[in-house]
DNA sequence: GGATGAGTGTTAACTAGTTGACACATGGGC
DNA sequence: GCCCATGTGTCAACTAGTTAACACTCATCC
């Protein structure tokens, strides 16, 4: 009981920034923070497939797959197919979406850094190296960790 | 671009944890880790009504009153009336479940503290310290950040 | 004592994710 | 050339959560 603290101090971090960027994409500009974290993942892989952005964003083929549609009326993205390869879809951000993200990014940057960077008593930066040693050990310790393959479900009944 | 690496980070540990505590229960005592989460909770509040247990685990009221059966039939979980309060159900858990509890913690605390002790060049208390009270400055500074009541749905259409 | 307001638990309708199956495309062995 | 193994995208069925609305219990206030 007394071991399991750091991780649930790290759910209620993540929590509460969740539920906090929500709040703010949606007052400002009608946004879901999901739909941000689609964004900036595709932009940093401009042009991927379908799969490889399921596998960076952690969620399965099936669910990027399903949303694609929105994205696509709404103008943020535009698929193609690839040369190369017949089954596969190129996703791109169209212009529009790469605004949509930036204007969505500078918000919850501004949002976030004040309240994070102030008056804290420790180097922000430092934890967050601390944090990432702490990932790439995880990492490396526990076995088949592999983004895109989740665990299975299993009902409560 | 430069400041929401932090939240990056912490959602990746989270996921990372959260899939092999998964994995873990799964194969050792086919238990989710959802499961073990809410008897944690039910055990640090024992007796509770099922407002209070879904305010404790950041979910929804009609969420805990619908996994609840699935308790009670597995000899977890009773439930009993208030004597003081007729529209209260106190939600006790049972010998078995605080069995099942206990297994499963020292199951998930033998297993994680292996990779996360060993060989961290920092202090991993200090470094729970620093996030507490990131997590305190956060709880203090964002507004109306009350658990139980999550941020409304947008659907992507 | 009766209206009222707040808190609790349950239900219906819905959302966003999952797994598993499938059809299809590609690249190598043979 | 053919077969097979692998990777991709999509569909159906399902799960666990959500909100909104409801009935209900209680305390309070007049």
């Amino acid at each position: 009981m007394s071991e399991p603290r750091l991780t649930f101090t790290l759910h209620r971090i993540v929590a509460v920034l969740d539920r906090h960027a929500d709040g703010i994409l949606r007052n400002a500009m009608d946004m879901t923070y999901s739909q941000f974290l689609f964004l900036v993942h595709l932009a940093e892989a401009d042009g991927a497939s379908g799969a490889t952005l399921a596998d960076r964003l952690g969620v399965s083929r099936a669910a990027v797959s399903k949303r694609i549609p929105w994205f696509e009326q709404h103008g943020f993205v535009t698929t193609s197919e690839d040369p190369n390869h017949g089954a596969i879809r190129r996703i791109h951000l169209t212009r529009q979406g790469a605004d949509r993200l930036a204007k969505a990014s500078t918000l919850l940057e501004t949002a976030f850094r004040i309240p994070a960077d102030q008056s804290m008593s420790f180097d922000v930066n430092e934890l967050h190296e601390h944090l990432l040693e702490l990932l790439a050990s995880l990492e490396a310790s526990l076995p088949n960790t592999q983004r895109g393959s989740p665990a299975t479900p299993r009902k409560d009944d």
